[in-house]
RNA sequence: GUGAUCGUAGCUCAAUUGGUUAGAGCGUCGGACUGUGGCUCCGAAGGCUGUGGGUUCAAGUCCCAUCGGUCACCCCA
């Protein structure tokens, strides 16, 4: 019996890693232009860093969180996201000292225990940014166009934006108390889940896809129209904001994020393309959390992606652009006698950045040349005993099939005229 | 955790009502008057039919279990 990956797992073989390096590589590219800087924290934490912070009442923590004890006795999680740990380290490593906001950009992979889906898996991996330090309105609306902005440059097309906020910590308890006597005295209309959230989680009776229930939800008063001065105030602003970058944005009151710790402004991205798991990326403010952690009082903002569901969004868009540079120069060896100088050609190109490679299957001229020829590989240098003794070799380019005589020592000069000229 | 559905070469799929040594295309490797590619042609390798039981004279085909994939619920990126 041959090995597996784990269930819930993917390799992530070539030619999609590739796609996922090119992702990546446009995320760092514009967040740097944003001004956010890498962390990179550990793949596992303390368990108390994700129940203390995520929220004990969510499934995250309920039943998905890979948890384990060390030989030292100690209780580890594998991170099932990637706020919780950067907060950990901003207050661990007195970021607060620092010029603020700081602003931070992550990615790595989580892990959940949940039943595998299209789009869903138990190892995921994430693109995240975190300003903490502000609680400007201008700071969620940086947040929320990065994000937008960002899968604009990876060539999303149909997007929709939700945006809501949860209000502050004083908001939200009243408001969860005028939500539980709504649906309190709706309780024999709802259905055995919902009943269940009354107590357990009352934001998430939003979510029913019951008809009935959405039906009781639809009057329900909503935490937008609860909020205090301060947080309308605040949402308005950043709707201002986005209108002024001509952001198009629907206002869903019903928006609740899985994590227990957002505050105020909540943001999510949702592509049609995808299936049941269409959040494509999303985050929001959580102006408790560093205090939660034992830091000064502190407000932060930041959003998380899916690489995954990115990726197969950008894949049914059709649009990805990965430019895969592949190998330049290929030297085909045309007689046992010339390998020794052959390989001695091959370093002396690598080391004037010429990207070339030979054959190492003991093929035969014309079947080398075939498996270079589908690699993609444009020029080949021919080298055999005819060459050995003209001090010379033969460059031919596979594009029109011209081949010309070039001197040993003008080789690499060459080379590199026909490579900087093809780029 | 719940439900549905599927599981045959590296990949995409075949295999009459259960009936002999499980086939094809693509891919891989090799060859086509031996120092020149893409096309074409020829050939080869590659499967204990996901795994384990059971029914039967006979199982890739039927039954059970298990593992895994897919899709949805749930939840969320």
């Amino acid at each position: 019996m041959q090995f597996r990956v784990p269930k819930g797992t993917t390799d992530i073989v070539p030619d999609v890693a590739v796609k996922w390096q090119y992702l990546e590589r446009k995320a760092v590219e514009l967040f740097k232009t944003y001004g956010y800087k890498p962390i990179i924290t550990p793949i596992f934490e303390h368990t108390e860093v994700f129940t203390r912070s995520i929220g004990s009442s969510t499934d995250i923590v309920q039943k998905e969180m890979y948890t384990f004890e060390d030989k030292g006795k100690r209780s580890l999680t594998l991170r099932p996201e990637g706020t919780a740990p950067v907060i950990r380290s901003y207050v661990e490593q007195n970021m607060n000292q620092l010029p603020q906001p700081v602003k931070l950009y992550y990615t790595g992979p989580m892990f959940r225990y949940e039943r595998p889906q299209a789009g869903r898996y138990r190892q995921f991996w994430q693109i995240g940014v975190e300003a903490i330090g502000s609680d400007d309105p201008a700071v969620d609306a940086e947040s929320i166009l990065l994000l937008v902005n960002y899968f604009k440059a990876v060539g999303l097309k149909e997007l929709t934006l939700y945006i809501n906020s949860m209000g502050c910590e004083n908001d939200r308890p009243q408001y969860i108390e005028m939500l539980k006597e709504y649906a309190e005295a709706k309780r024999e209309s709802l259905c055995n889940d919902c009943v269940k959230r009354v107590d357990l989680n009352p934001l998430r009776l939003f979510d029913c896809k019951n008809e009935t229930c959405q039906a009781v939800m639809a009057d329900a008063p909503k935490l937008i129209d609860h909020l205090c001065e301060s947080c309308s105030g605040h949402f308005d602003e950043v709707k201002h904001y986005l209108e002024m970058q001509c952001v198009n944005y629907t206002i869903k009151p019903e928006l609740v994020r899985g994590l227990d710790y957002y505050t105020k402004t909540t943001f999510e991205i949702v592509s049609p393309l995808l299936g049941a798991q269409n959040a494509i990326g999303g985050g929001g403010r959580y102006n408790k959390l560093v205090e939660e952690f034992g830091g000064p009082s502190t407000p932060g903002i930041g959003f998380a992606l899916g690489t995954e569901r990115l990726a197969l969004a950008v894949e049914k868009e059709g649009v990805f652009d990965v430019n895969e540079n592949s190998t330049e120069v290929f030297i085909a060896v045309a007689d046992p006698a010339a390998k020794h100088a052959a390989v001695n050609i091959l370093y002396q190109l690598r080391s004037n950045d010429i990207s070339s490679d030979i054959d190492y299957m003991n093929r035969s001229l014309k079947a080398q040349l075939n498996a270079a020829n589908r690699r993609g590989i444009r020029y080949f240098v021919f080298l055999g005993s005819r060459e050995l003794e003209a001090g010379a070799v033969v460059v031919k380019d596979m594009e029109d099939g011209a081949q010309v005589e070039v001197k040993l020592n003008e080789l690499v000069e060459h080379l590199t005229g026909l490579v900087g000229a093809a780029k």
